[in-house]
DNA sequence: ATACATGCAAACATTTTGCTTTGGC
DNA sequence: GCCAAAGCAAAATGTTTGCATGTAT
């Protein structure tokens, strides 16, 4: 049983266009469900869960991908780099579109299950670089999440 | 299969009387199979799934406990605060001793899976409690993970 | 002696795969 | 028409639970 996330306003700035782009440039087609799904991701709030992603691709295309193709179709968008995971410590896996303009760090509540997208200078910019040249380590990237209570919760 | 999680080394400071106190000051009783448990996630140089966590028990007390058995435990330990989880973005959960006095930050290499603990001064300390005023959140805590490229990885 | 801890085995949830059919190019 | 994508269903993996038995207190 995947957990309900609930949202905070996000604006998108990828747009399909581009992003099926750069799926058609790696030989992949271009579908009606895969459409549905990449919509799905962009207008997130929150991260998703391949369900999420299944029932909000449905919304768009009023064609509902079968949960094999949500996972296959997102596992492609990952090796090409435009969605990534994010780990909320659930049962599930959540998947975000990737902007590369963007951070996507989050606050989440212990209590109620609600996720912010912290879309604010990342305070982990630079000891990413300090760190990787002490530790040897190329090609870095980083997974931030903050867990807490929200203000309406007990 | 879970990952094999090769280690960097860290000193611990938490001790197996310390950790089994606040376990009998909450009412659980002390085992065998406990100590063996709590021994493996003191001498762990880092985060350990609940196989890992199996297997090192028994080579501390010679006595295999159940699957069921660690899950139990740890999960208990978890909701006593002692030990957290890890996501190391893999396919299972990793765990690892909570010592309020330091840090759990960590730089995995995607390729070879080794994970270092980055036990240096925390880059997000500051921002947490920026993050918690602006947000509105309290009892703030964090996961931040470093994946990268390792040195000796192509 | 009494509860709590353990082991065993089954139930569950989620992820992953094989193979046939459908549909984009 | 060809080959990738989708659907269906089964397998695989990891997590969680129920219950009978063992054991710390």
């Amino acid at each position: 049983m995947c957990f309900q996330v609930r949202m905070t306003p996000h604006e998108t700035s990828l747009t399909l266009e581009k992003t099926a782009e750069t799926l058609r440039a790696a030989g992949l087609r271009m579908t009606k469900k895969r459409f549905g799904i990449i919509q799905a991701l962009l207008e997130a709030n929150s991260p998703l869960s391949l369900q999420d992603i299944q029932s909000r691709a449905e919304v768009h295309t009023s064609l509902r991908p079968d949960y094999a193709t949500v996972f296959r179709t997102v596992g492609a968008m990952e090796k090409l780099g435009l969605v990534h995971k994010v780990s909320l410590q659930r049962s599930c896996t959540y998947y975000e579109i990737s902007d590369p303009r963007k951070h996507y760090d989050h606050l989440v509540c212990r209590q109620c299950g609600q996720v912010v997208l912290i879309d604010i200078p990342c305070p982990i910019g630079e000891a990413e670089k300090t760190i990787a040249r002490q530790y040897g380590f190329r090609e870095l990237s980083h997974s931030l999440e903050f867990f807490g209570l929200c203000s309406t919760c007990p």
